[in-house]
DNA sequence: TTTAAACTATGATATTTGTCATGTTTTGAT
DNA sequence: ATCAAAACATGACAAATATCATAGTTTAAA
């Protein structure tokens, strides 16, 4: 079993905060566990009891609305941590956690977790503000959603994952998502989202083959509106 | 000038994780004010240096958004503190602060949070907690935002606003919002959230005079759809 | 490789929401 | 108490978005 004293992963989140000592105990707990395409981590209203570090691999974060749709809260990359929301609130998930592709995660268990945030400082701040920069992001959300149009909204979603994500060698976006996940990232109908991306398509800003997307003009989806 | 740590107020926030010395401390060096109906506490891009704990009266919280419209993402009433998560970021402020009525606040200098939250586990902790609870609100408006539509997020707007404000002696709320506060609460236009309070007022939900309003039939609310 | 299921695409139409115009009411300063 | 400015109200219309129907395409499992 790797140890989380020299993953690499740990420079991305919270865990660079903690000594090598804590590292070490913390590996000793630890679980590991390749999550298939499509698979569930975990559902809302689970508890989780503890916290997940993606080593590899995408997945999203939704929650169920009141009419029965997913929508569609956050992308977790490669380095995030999933599930310290719960922990620290010590609440019942309130998302639903599904892989985009495969994906390695490693499980650290709730008490190991709680025993550096009451132990450590460093850590404790760390982990705050790593909160309150999803808290802004959050806020940025809320504003889009509730002031940009259906279409500037995907081609906000497109930006994102044209700056976040890997391309392949001919340049399509390394994460595939359905229409409808799309369409729940922008919250809108899984038919709004393909006629638009369709649009995008004939006036030349990306390129489609099935679920691959290809960014092919960045600036022209920042003008959209 | 009034003690902190004699201070009821600091039962609602994260200072009361702290003990009496770290809270006399903080008297010395806070400073209180009185902010008049409609004043600017603090704008979008400020500095804040500091946070302000609100002793009483009500404040939004309002990011302007590309088209030039302010969403209000937050409403900030007594107990509350504002400026944690700029502060804790060491960002300027992502969102303007305006009274909605005349308030009492005091502020604690950056210097002497950050002492807290770098010495003492405690209180770094409840401030972790506070900010996750603020996120799991936040990821909530997103989904609500997304999903619902406008005359289901007024309706919310007002079960919240019955269920967080006073009334007075004939049932009113005791916060005055305008029509264009109700609308960028909800990121519609002013025009339909008045359409829609009108269509609200006729079938006996709310009762409205002027910019009074009293909600008549919380459960009516409820089943808006 | 085949084949059914899932996904994508698109037209027609209904509904929601925004915008502009105009008139009325309320509010706050004098 | 008066009056102008701000806020509220409402109609008419335009634009955005959702819904329903139907057909074509892709995907993944047998």
């Amino acid at each position: 079993m790797s140890k989380c004293d020299q993953c690499i992963i740990k420079q991305f989140n919270s865990l660079k905060a903690l000594g090598k000592e804590d590292l070490i105990r913390i590996s000793g707990c630890k679980t590991s566990r390749f999550v298939n395409k499509g698979e569930v981590l975990f559902r809302e209203g689970e508890s989780i009891n503890g916290v997940y570090c993606v080593k590899d691999g995408v997945c999203k974060l939704s929650k169920l609305s009141a009419n029965g749709k997913d929508q569609i809260v956050k992308l977790v990359v490669r380095g995030d941590l999933i599930g310290q929301r719960s922990l620290v609130s010590d609440e019942k998930s309130n998302l639903t956690a599904i892989a985009l592709n495969d994906m390695e995660v490693c499980f650290i268990p709730k008490n190991e977790v709680m025993h550096d945030l009451t132990n450590n400082a460093k850590f404790s701040l760390d982990m705050l503000q790593e909160m309150a920069k999803e808290l802004k992001t959050a806020d940025n959300i809320i504003v889009d959603m509730a002031q940009k149009s259906v279409k500037q909204r995907l081609a906000d979603v497109l930006i994102y994952l044209q700056e976040t994500f890997d391309k392949d060698d001919n340049g399509f976006l390394n994460v595939i998502l359905s229409r409808e996940d799309y369409a729940n990232l922008v919250g809108t109908a899984t038919e709004s989202a393909i006629r638009i991306l369709s649009q995008f398509k004939k006036s030349g800003l990306i390129f489609t083959k099935g679920k691959h997307v290809k960014i092919e003009d960045l600036e022209g989806l920042r003008r959209v509106e």
